[in-house]
RNA sequence: GCUCCGGUAGUGUAGCCCGGCCAAUCAUGCCGGCCUUUCGAGCCGGCGACUCGGGUUCGAAUCCCGACCGGAGCACCA
């Protein structure tokens, strides 16, 4: 029973239908540092706009750690900067997580818990640990680079207590911010008394609120209160891991694992969700969704697989080095999702007029995937008159061909170029068979007959190509992914008089 | 500039903690072939890397030092 290769007894734990076979990618995930036995951990996004690549691989990692150690996931939403929620995004987020495929388990928000961050800023007040600032920004940088203190630090703790509270009612932005008061020596001077509350009176969506938490004390205390025991997040957190070390130390809490992965470079997409935003409301892009976009939302109508997605930010790892997301990984992993399913139509991208002499009819039955004829047929039907008829074939193809030359149409016959030029051609028919075109060496080219013919419009994030599809197309429902051969994998986007679909990759 | 990280094929990744099983994994890419029909899908095969220099050691991709290169942070954003 063990005179197995590895391969057959993965092909045989496949015929069995071995359910979790685990990937070997999942396997490559490191294991994380620290105790295990009861793992918490936390996606924390800010509200500004629907979830984006950068996004997936964040989410996608601490939900594959969690779900690796059974463990509990946290979606928590961080709107503590007024300025920057997008309020639609709080129903966005959590709809992208689960196309994504990320289940959470507790969804908690910050702007709700802003008493919370309150009492325990006056519990670092009563500690002698926190303190009322009046510096401006400019003033108190340059006492921070000198490391000297400012006549603040000193105030006594009532006076402090007394200031907060002000901070609440009458003090205006920018007049104040409560300081935590970790030293001015440090060596970093970035460590030194940085702020943990500020005021901002742009009005938030969901609360009457004036005083909010600086990042770094939110996080803390929520990941503290939360119970979360391993942080994952990117690695420009990790001034704010040393800086979130000071508030932890002042409470006397422990601090939860840290992990940090480098910077994921994304070519070609805009991600940043405050320059879309603007985009779309100057009309630059059609939505959220838009092809040229990097949002999960473009992705998912572009009809990329959320597994395919996962498995590429799974792959990228948890490294600290800084990597390339390569969009050929994401193709490829989504084609090989999708190509089994994906059934096969003609798409002429930019059709150039073919007229055939000497067929005057003709029908096709194609199978829509060339590996699952239980899948059925699609019709290819040719209807001229006069000894003639008319096809569309992609005019590349046809400047390609040279005249007394051989082609084959698709699933259909052979012809013989007569003559081309201006993008038309006329060709004669040569023969039926598929050996026959062989012998000649004959280019086998797909077609569309002129007249059963849809128009076509193909939105890629690099522009759009508009031509003419077979038929049958007018079937297939819109949120198919389908494979126009020789072109690419679309998904069917709408249906009118004209289709629309949106391009994925080859 | 200061503080802190990191460097395995074109790209991503495994291996590095616990040195030999690594003439280095897997995927993608590229090249070639195959396919009763995709020069653009599929299948098969091939190509391609341990940044450099020292040191430790019988032995280093793995440990140590230095150089070089790359990155992050230095906000009353997250």
């Amino acid at each position: 029973m063990n005179a197995l290769t590895r391969e057959e007894i993965e092909r045989e734990a496949e015929r069995l239908g071995a359910p979790e076979r685990r990937r070997k990618r999942e396997a490559g995930l490191p294991e994380l540092p620290g105790d295990t036995s009861r793992v918490v951990m936390r996606f924390a996004p800010n509200p500004s706009g629907p979830l984006h690549l950068g996004h997936a691989r964040a989410a996608v990692l601490n939900h594959e750690y969690v779900r690796r150690y059974s463990g509990r996931l946290i979606l928590r939403i961080e709107d503590t900067d007024p300025a920057r929620v997008y309020p639609p995004a709080y129903e966005m987020i959590p709809q992208d997580l689960s196309w994504l495929g990320v289940e959470v388990h507790q969804v908690v928000v910050q702007s709700s818990r802003l008493d919370v961050y309150r009492e325990h800023a006056e519990q670092l007040i009563r500690m002698g640990r926190a303190y009322v600032c009046f510096c401006d920004t400019e003033h108190f940088r340059r006492l921070r680079g000198r490391g000297e203190p400012c006549e603040h630090r000193e105030q006594s703790v009532e006076e402090n207590l007394r200031e907060f509270g002000r901070m609440f009612s009458e003090l205006k932005e920018g007049e104040a911010v409560l300081r935590l008061k970790t030293g001015m020596e440090l060596r970093d001077p970035a460590m030194r008394d940085f702020p943990i509350m500020r005021i901002s009176e742009v009005p938030h969506p969901r609360v009457d609120a004036r005083v909010y938490p600086l990042m770094n004390f939110s996080v803390a205390v929520d990941d503290h209160l939360l119970g979360v025991t391993h942080v994952l997040r990117g690695k420009d957190h990790i001034v704010n891991t040393r800086k979130q070390e000071f508030i932890y130390r002042f409470f006397g809490w422990e601090m939860p694992e840290f992990i940090h992965y480098g910077r994921m470079k994304i070519e070609g997409v805009r991600l940043s969700t405050s320059e879309i935003r603007r985009g779309i409301e100057a009309g630059e892009y059609s939505g959220w969704d838009d092809v040229r976009l990097g949002t999960l939302r473009a992705l998912a109508r572009r009809g990329f697989m959320p597994e395919a997605v996962r498995r590429a930010v799974l792959e990228a790892g948890v490294k600290q080095s800084d990597i390339s997301f390569s969009w050929k990984v994401l193709y490829a992993h989504n084609r090989q999702l999708v190509e089994p399913v994906a059934d096969r139509y003609f798409f002429v991208a930019s059709p150039a007029r073919l007229v055939v002499e000497g067929i005057e009819s003709f029908r096709a039955r194609v199978r829509l995937h060339p590996d699952h004829p239980e899948r059925g047929y699609r019709e290819l039907v040719l209807s001229g008159r006069g000894g003639r008829a008319e096809v569309f074939i992609d005019r590349r193809d046809l400047e390609r061909l040279e005249e007394g030359q051989v082609v084959r149409l698709m699933e259909g016959f052979n012809v013989l170029l007569r003559r081309a030029g201006g993008g038309e051609g006329v060709a004669e028919f040569h023969s039926r068979e598929l050996e026959e075109a062989k012998r000649h060496g004959a280019r086998l080219i797909h077609w569309v007959p002129a007249g059963e013919h849809v128009e076509v419009e193909v939105l890629r994030p690099e522009g759009r190509d508009t031509g003419v599809g077979e038929a049958a197309l007018r079937s297939v429902e819109p949120g198919r992914v389908v494979q126009f051969e020789r072109y690419g994998f679309v998904r069917i986007d709408s249906k009118d008089e004209a289709i629309v679909a949106c391009y994925a990759h080859p």
